[in-house]
DNA sequence: TTATTGGGCGTACAGTTGTACGCTAATTTA
DNA sequence: TAAATTAGCGTACAACTGTACGCCCAATAA
């Protein structure tokens, strides 16, 4: 790769990484400006063009970063769960801490799920589906459900993960514990309650 | 009341209807401006700040509202379901109706559920803790249920239809249908769960 | 009847936004 | 070495924003 090139990929980089850091509690992604970005990467306004079409293509490609960023996580978290102890304990505890090191990451994921622009709720539901199929998959193969069954489940899984995550953003540490505890019960009471239903289906 | 008092009522409400009007599912509610809103409700710009001190005001007062909608049907909901039939596919069945009537209601309590104001979060999650308290109430008195237990079983179901709300704003008649019946099976799956949770408990 | 109140309006202004255009200077290509 | 490419910059502009200020006039109070 050329000197150029580099360069390129250095400010691209740096205006990722300023728009990320923008992001807060307080602030979406849809109430940066161009120019406030470019003003945080230390570039012109005009020169944010050589790099992005418009924000929201910038946008995406945070989208696809955070989508990128949580699917590695979770897959460090099933190695944990492979040396033993309880998959959900395990998998919850995983996701906190990865929420606690990288906020900013799911603040533009859980805010543009429901956001305004359909390019984004597009891209933000992918990454969430990649979610709900290895965790039905892993259900189907483990649990012995029922493909259907194994599906839904995974999406209430998946939906009581993301929304105690959108929650828990904005606690302290200790309000944290107790929600993980809370969503630890409601994942039990889903997965019990799916073994309910499939022997129910079963014995019919 | 006379006729000035109507009056100024009459624009008041201008205002609340014009910003329900104008959001959408490629519209939120932080996205609106306040010359916008007046200008859709037929005052002046400047006319806005008889009725709110800023737009947040507004904010405010539509959250309200559109908490006072939802509580209302709720209220139906259970009357239909104390005539009979099964609470779960009732309660379903009437949230997807008051969903296609009153989209504009839920856009902004789910949007602003995860928004960038602090007010807003609070007002919206005020809202909801009515839904889960109530129905926390309702599972102690009527399945026995720990008053720990029912209330976890409580926030689980309320964000499983309320997500499925989300969801169910962008989609067509047909796929609504099925969205609805995998929310049927998801809330059962936490009913069973909790219920087996319990027993636990009691058998310990 | 006269005085007061208050909703609505128009004007005005400073601030911010996205982006078109043309230049510079350094890297890359020929 | 000479020519072409291109990241980044500065200037410029029109559009839009929130809101301060003062006027008007109809409803209300005295």
């Amino acid at each position: 790769m050329g000197v150029r090139a580099l360069q390129k990929e250095k400010t691209r980089r740096a205006l990722v990484d300023a728009a990320f850091n923008q992001l807060s509690a307080e602030r979406s992604f849809s109430s940066l400006s161009l120019r406030e970005v470019a003003r945080e990467a230390g570039i012109a306004p005009t020169s944010f063009y050589r790099h992005f079409k418009d924000m929201n293509e910038l946008g995406l490609t945070m989208v696809d970063e955070g989508g990128l960023t949580l699917r590695q996580m979770m897959r460090k978290g099933r190695q944990r769960a492979e040396a033993g102890g309880s998959v959900i304990r395990i998998s919850v505890d995983t996701f906190v801490e990865v929420l606690e090191s990288n906020p900013n990451v799911f603040r533009i994921l859980l805010h543009e799920r429901s956001g305004t622009s359909a390019a984004f709720r597009a891209a933000v539901a992918r990454e969430i589906e990649h979610f709900i199929s290895e965790l039905s998959h892993y259900t189907e193969a483990t649990a012995g459900r029922t493909p259907m069954l194994a599906r839904v489940q995974a999406e209430a899984l998946v939906t009581l993960v993301f929304n105690a995550g959108a929650s828990a953003l904005d606690m302290k540490r200790a309000d944290r514990k107790v929600l993980a505890d809370h969503l630890v019960l409601q994942l039990r009471m889903v997965a019990k309650g799916a073994e309910a239903l499939q022997h129910k289906i079963e014995t019919k």
